[in-house]
DNA sequence: AACACGGTTGACCATCTAGTCAAGATTGTT
DNA sequence: AACAATCTTGACTAGATGGTCAACCGTGTT
């Protein structure tokens, strides 16, 4: 009966959780060739028939992951949106960003992953959705030259770089660990990074003073 | 005779340079796992077997491809020591960086990739050669804070985001060239990319002028 | 011409892996 | 209890892939 659907969804929804999540960490750790449908079954302490009960492929698999990222990044987006000015506009979305980028450190690692071997599977998403995402940033930085709010500067170059310093504390976490002593992060060198790429940024586009 | 290994040095030679170069490329195009011997061989123009005989394994020609990578970049870092002024020595450093970012685009994402997943190859690497120069730039960022010449500053938050800026040029060139009409950067591009990362870092770095 | 050494290569093998399948276990409904 | 839809899973298959090997080729030396 079609109330069964229904009544089992619950584990149905669980189930493709689970895997989702072995799914992010794996293919972080070892790429999309990299990882076999066994580590991710182990990792999800399931049984790898039973992966592919829930999605038909790898591939498949893969896609819903990748999406799974953009839309967490979409979100962050409306930082930007939610002030008109540029210094609380960068700072909200900047120290977003960052948070992404220790919360969600997988993540970040397949969106890179992907998109250094030219997105293969995902580069409808670039071509729609970020892309129409990304001019209406462009736009907000605009009116903020426009307005003489922040000097006059490309604004693609500084979108790359927000994008670059946020998920470079992600993508190259194992290097900074290493360079950080072998330790992780503590708290306080989260707050004074993202601190200081902010300082950094928004030094680097505000009018000059004196001038 | 011992004579003939030199006479035929030339060959061995070249054909290693074939396949580092093929390496190179296949292994940024597809991550480790996703590279095949036969996709590298076919690359190069030469049977499969032929990889074995001049590189004992994938592994160990992989781990090739990477040093040279790094020794690329370390030459870079010379830019670094030929001024003692922060704004001509980071001026110098992240042209050359973008730079590279521009002529070895798979060096740099082979890099990416291998650190993403964890440095399983190249480990020692970052914890002797990466460590060490690190610290060695770090003082030269100090002795510029102690020096009044910049702002006070965590130099490793300002190194990565140099690395991040500079290299986010190579490892996400196609979501770049996607964002552009999916053309590649042209020369007034990069010049105008690299201008804008150091103006933004630059500025952000000046001890405030009206204080 | 005969030799020796480095270089070349097609054929082969052991292993790994995505995906299939059919039999069986669970679960909610009647 | 009987049922049907959904979920579970061990065993299997076809194809791919890193690496091996033995026969062969080219070239400079004697």
């Amino acid at each position: 009966m079609l109330i069964l659907k229904a009544a089992k969804a619950h584990i149905r929804a669980e189930n493709e959780r689970l895997i989702l999540e072995a799914g992010e960490r794996i293919f972080a750790q070892h790429g999309f060739r990299g990882s076999t449908m066994q580590m991710i079954a182990d990792q999800a302490g399931l049984p790898k028939a039973n992966l592919h009960y829930y999605f038909d492929s790898k591939e498949k698999l893969y896609r819903r992951v990748v999406e799974k990222i953009f839309e967490i990044w979409l979100q962050a987006a409306s930082s930007f949106e939610n002030s008109d000015e540029p210094k609380e506009a960068l700072k909200l979305y900047i120290y977003e960003k960052m948070q992404i980028s220790r919360r969600h450190p997988y993540g970040s690692k397949v969106w890179a992953n992907e998109v250094m071997q030219g997105a293969p599977i995902i580069q409808d998403f670039l071509e729609t959705q970020l892309r129409s995402w990304t001019d209406g940033r462009i736009e907000s930085i605009q009116a903020w030259i426009a307005a003489g709010k922040i000097r006059p500067v490309e604004p693609r170059w500084v979108m790359y770089m927000i994008w670059a310093t946020t998920q470079h504390y992600a993508d190259f976490g194992h290097q900074i660990e290493t360079l950080n002593a072998d330790a992780p992060l503590s708290e306080a060198q989260w707050e004074a990074a993202s601190e200081t790429v902010f300082e950094v940024i928004w030094n680097g586009l505000e009018p000059k003073q004196s001038l």
